[in-house]
DNA sequence: CAAATGTCAGATGGACTGACATCC
DNA sequence: CGGATGTCAGTCGATCTGACATTT
């Protein structure tokens, strides 16, 4: 290869990085019309887990605890989600995803199905599974890993 | 799996993002000292590939102009690397590493190994070789397919 | 003159740190 | 009181858009 093997091991963080960066401005780009990119992944979160903490939200999401409350400001005031507070604890906000959010998710998982499959088309469908499987396996190792 | 087939297409773009996010940040946090990462990623580009242009860099590293002139300007500012005009065509701006520059990567480059190994972990070698490979194709399709 | 290349200035959106309020 | 959970305010770094200069 060209990087002549003393990079190598930067190879897999700059294909990464590619795709990642290539992928988020399509995805803005192409879902100007509904929420932003972040703001999806939270309801999508919300969807996947049913109501959530804050702070699970920000473990979830990999971002800080104010990111999540600014995040959640604007979901909320837009209708598509809702705080409430935890009955046993009250210092735990909860966060919980409206109808309202369930259509908007709706639409956005439209577009975004249509844009995973075009941008993924270089790929065959097992290389597409293996890929997913590799990338969750590594990122649930550093996960289970760094709670230590 | 308990997203029930439905929003499985996005199950790809939801780990590939983690991976990014966690990617970035450790990056960003360990190599507090040296340069900042986007400058690493615009120098390790002028290392691979020679002296290049600025669209060149800025398709490269999938920025847009204006960004990768600011990125010059630092490194410039920094003594990393140097401008200079094309003798044929003078609206072309030629960027080149200087031998600090180099510096600077050598030392990047061993922290960069440490943490790619670091974070990788949870995956056999040989599954480490294939994700790499299946992103590298993955965007390189693209890269193809976009030009028309 | 129209197109290509780059730079500059200003604006924007995302996320962070630090200080603070509230509750266990 | 000490620790946990969120929120708010202010800041910062990175990028973008739009206007402009220069060269072909």
């Amino acid at each position: 290869m060209r990087e002549q093997g003393l990079h190598a091991s930067t190879e897999i963080e700059k294909w990464t990085r590619l795709a990642m960066r290539r992928w988020i401005s399509e995805m803005t780009g192409r879902l100007k019309q509904g929420l932003p990119i972040q703001q999806y992944y939270l309801l999508e979160s919300l969807r996947a887990n049913g109501t959530m903490r804050c702070s699970e939200l920000a473990d979830t999401l990999q971002i800080t605890l104010p990111a999540v409350t600014n995040l959640a400001n604007k979901l909320v005031a837009g209708g598509y989600a809702e705080r409430a507070h935890n009955e046993t604890d009250r210092r735990v906000v909860m966060v919980t995803v409206t109808p309202k959010g369930l259509d908007a998710l709706s639409e956005l998982d439209e577009k975004a199905a249509e844009l995973v499959e075009w941008f993924w088309q270089g790929l065959e469908p097992g290389e597409t599974a293996e890929l997913t499987r590799l990338l969750r396996k590594a990122v649930e190792h550093r996960t289970v890993v760094d709670k230590n």
